[in-house]
DNA sequence: TTTT
DNA sequence: TTTT
């Protein structure tokens, strides 16, 4: 039966993306993305709720990832649920969640604190003058087909 | 940073819910749902994919999946990742997905094989007599709230 | 800036496709979809309410659309607003809003009713056996790229 | 039958909201929402396709869009689509069609042109001191329940 | 473990 | 005009 299985998100980056560039011409992506709540619980104190979530992309949108993404930035990711089973050394079945990637959005990051010490983590901090702002689809994306 | 982490589904329960009554009239269940992707290979053979999820409802959806689900429903789902981390024995850091359901919609099942031989699963078989087609929201749900 | 513009609609046909084919071996189909909620209001009663969408399928989907879709038929849609604006005889800016169909899944419909007088509208009627349930991406879908 | 009716948009506002109070503390606020998508024609050539969205916000949420939300602004909208239908003069069949926003998430606005002449305008232009950033879900929204 |  |  065909079915729906449908994640959107959109959060921040805990860091600078892992590529790694594989035979045949393969890359792969691995991001790292936090998306907050904040609620007011019973006592009417604020309470903020953090969610990690492993992002996975592939080839053209995972070279995208390497040029442009920097921890700190604020994404919008579209994706599907996808997960690995395997059995680890003491015989019980592991099972590990991540997204698998279709199409994302940069839409900016923290904001530069102007006046304050920059931190040297490589964050980036929203200078938006260097990052193209775009959506970037799935699919045989070579550069010559993005829409910046 | 106010964020969105939301997930939707459409598929098929693999088992009858597991629903725990809980001290202070607390209720959880969990289901198991089932979302199948087909698509067509290189070779052009019809290939299958199914991903299994994870869902955990809460109170008054948990008791209306304890009394309406089966094994074999097709259900729409909108939630939430929410992930548990741990440290197994072995001082592993280990982590577990699953999805906080929102809000359901029941669609179905697989069609009554009227003629066929019934099987003795308890699944569900598509009579559309005792089930109630609904959405069900999240909230202080008693059943006098079900919209049916 | 890139942006989202993203509709995820569940809900029944209100009348058969109409397709029209154009020059150049365009296709263009036009549905009815109606979205239902119900709730109670403060009184208690239950309340329906009825949404209907204006989708449009074109070339691969809308052949498919017109080769399998029926009046009563459930289908799950996922698309985007796309409103055409022009001006009427009295010089009046106008505006028509309707959803792309970017993707669907046919879900059923209503049940057979086994033994009763079948109505002649040609409606949908749920018999499984003549319908493929599958999801339909969009892009240049020969009916040989379908998955079933 | 209970159905879904879901949109997502994720886009800029057009114009400052514009807020109507009436009687019985009820509150009604209309926003313009524009969408952009870009893409490559055959040529090669950047297109770009903006769509215009009219969004409805009622009482907590539209005190909220009333006291925060400024032209330029860029937002994240969950919401329905809601369509009025009526006879005009000529007794021809009229609909218009808006977004019911059921939450929504303040993300920033187009960055501060430092050392550029300021539009007077009114337009927001990214100044975070002055903004929360948040998710601002439907319901009985008191200030008081704000989670900022 | 579901469904087609 | 659909569906329950």
């Amino acid at each position: 039966m065909a079915g729906v299985n449908k994640v959107i998100l959109l959060g921040n980056l805990g860091a600078d993306p892992e590529v790694k560039h594989l035979e045949g011409d393969k890359v792969v992506a691995n991001l790292r993305l936090a998306t907050t709540e904040a609620y007011k619980d019973k006592s009417g104190n604020r309470v903020e709720n953090t969610e990690w979530h492993d992002l996975e992309l592939w080839d053209g949108q995972a070279r995208i990832a390497e040029q442009y993404l920097k921890k700190g930035m604020q994404l919008y990711v579209e994706g599907k649920i996808k997960s690995d089973t395997w059995q680890d050394e003491q015989g019980n079945n592991r099972k590990r969640t991540k997204i698998r990637v279709l199409s994302f959005t940069m839409l900016g990051g923290r904001p530069d604190n102007a006046g304050s010490p920059q931190s040297n983590t490589g964050a980036y901090t929203g200078s938006t003058q260097s990052m193209p702002s775009t959506s970037v689809p799935a699919g045989p994306a070579d550069d010559d087909d993005l829409p910046f």
